[in-house]
DNA sequence: TTGAAAGCGCTAACAT
DNA sequence: ATGTTAGCGCTTTCAA
């Protein structure tokens, strides 16, 4: 049933030359006599070889493979981010070792020293803290990662968080809200940056800002949380959310809770995933060209691999979509 | 900056021991007298060796990877897919290599036939007939295959699709629909199979089938088609979509032509797509269990890794789910 | 329990 | 233009 592929050496004895020349004309590294070519051709073609990626790795020290860590594929952030980060891989004929850490931090160091050994180099999304990165230089290997970290000597991409719910909390203020709530995920990095964002903004209107936990940046969780922010004791007239996802759940049980959307609360996400404009009413978000960032990530990366400087961090800009889930309050 | 990692001889003659017994020491394969095992793990720890697995690869030949190919990762029910095939992959210390062949039919077979040289088997998802599959043994690695191919030699879990939309039109009709349409993607190997079946259901009622095209298995191209099937000559009153996302385009831009969801126009998808519970009204679709058929593919794989008997094809039995996109109509 | 030695399939000098 | 040869870092007989 199985049986072994060819090796170079029997491509070798099949046309009468040595190993070096077979190996070569696979590599396209020179030019060659008219019947060493023809007879070549022949017997790779007659023998199915193809040459052991393996082997030549362990010569060359390159795999042509990155690796991608991501905290929850299922979330349209990160596959988005997978998309892009795909397609320049692929346009670089690179290929992805993806790894799903599903947001288990104790797991992502070790995931992320094994995923090393294995390839030309990383983009790692992480919750760990910059303090405690340090590691990844050690790695030895070229590391982009995704999130803002300018002060780290790893390149980053990522976006500014600060200003992102600055915008939204903007936006809110602007149409007339004046008790403005913030969904949040603590576990987040970005989390702070976030309230400080939504916070500084308010507080240039004297408004204050309250802030809940989801637990999860899931929708589940924005479901799950909702009652006590919409049946609490301060009953916000808007909602900033961690991201898009917790604000669709939270939109979906604040309608079942009987509020009506947009009116009694105007609601907001982060991400801008593909489904919110899906939604009813289609939410307003920021766009943080989740896509993108996965192809800069990627174009960063291979560009270190090239040998290029590295390039330090870079940013996205962040960008109001206003849609349906926020409405003028008067 | 990127001195290279020691090796296994330089381990050895830490230790003063010979490179076979650091192997059988890092393979955990025999026990060692205290004072061998306290030097080599001394000197393991100082040097901060980690074996090379590409160098393990080479001998083994197994590189516990698992090549996965979907048509397009940005599509939830192939991020379904790629989370449980990576849990189960983690479960047993396999790691995936991603691709995404972004629907671009051409590239499927190069690329797969390259990611088969670095893999120990393969999960496919393919837009190839089954009649133009053989190559796929030729492959000389495990294949498991995202569809439903009895008549294959390769085995494959998939879901039984003309169940799947015969149960969708049996609801329409009970529920008092008269005119039903199907917004398809010709594209899709599976396609015919869903206009069967709902034709056959429709059929026992005597009534017919209205077939459309939306070129694209996406949100957008569901929007795209909704003006050609609800402003043309024959508008009916239930659309079963080819999948969640044409369904949920179609919804969108439905509402935005003015049409009442779901009073002037019940629909339906199929895969139960994360998103479709909080779009509005809340899809109504057919579970396929994409995350379990990740997990099932990868499963079958692994056993068939481990030298068990290849298990033929396997279905998921499709579950009906009612939300609000669908009505009573009288 | 430990070690010596022969490769895995290939590339990269260095000849010729 | 083609061939010879020495490994890459590791595992795996086989012997001690």
């Amino acid at each position: 049933m199985k049986k072994s592929s060819p090796t170079i050496r029997d491509v070798a004895a099949a046309a009468g030359v040595s190993v070096a020349t077979v190996s070569k004309y696979m590599n396209g590294a020179q030019r060659f006599s008219a019947p060493v070519e023809a007879r070549l051709k022949a017997a790779i073609e007659a023998l199915g070889y193809r040459s052991n990626p393996l082997a030549r790795s362990m010569i060359t020290g390159k795999t042509r493979t990155i690796g991608l860590t991501v905290l929850d594929i299922s979330n349209p952030h990160f596959t988005n981010i997978v998309k892009g980060a795909n397609r320049v891989a692929l346009q670089h004929d690179y290929t992805l070792l993806l790894v799903d850490t599903e947001e288990n931090q104790a797991r992502e160091r070790p995931l992320i020293e094994a995923l090393a050994l294995r390839v030309d180099g990383l983009i790692v999304s992480s919750r760990m803290p910059d303090e405690a990165s340090d590691w990844m230089l050690e790695l030895n290997k070229p590391v982009v990662l995704l999130r803002r970290s300018p002060h780290l000597q790893i390149p980053s991409v990522g976006i500014d968080n600060h200003l992102a719910t600055y915008m939204l909390a903007r936006h809110l203020v602007n149409q007339g809200h004046r008790r403005v709530a913030y969904l949040g995920f603590g576990q987040a990095r970005v989390n702070d940056e976030r309230i400080r964002g939504a916070r500084e903004c308010l507080a240039e209107a004297d408004l204050t800002l309250d802030v809940y936990d989801a637990h999860a940046p899931t929708a589940q969780a924005g479901e799950r949380a909702c009652s006590s922010v919409m049946l609490g004791p301060s009953r916000p007239d808007a909602v900033i959310c961690y991201n898009d996802l917790i604000a669709l759940g939270f939109m979906k049980e604040a309608a079942s809770l009987g509020f009506g959307l947009p009116q009694d609360v105007s609601v907001t996400g982060i991400d801008n995933v593909p489904y919110g404009e899906y939604a009813s009413p289609a939410l307003t978000t920021v766009d943080i060209q989740s896509e993108k960032m996965g192809e800069l990530a990627m174009q960063k990366l291979i560009e270190a691999l090239a040998g290029k400087r590295e390039s330090g961090y870079a940013t996205f800009e962040p960008r109001l979509i206003v849609r349906e889930s926020t409405i003028r309050r008067d």
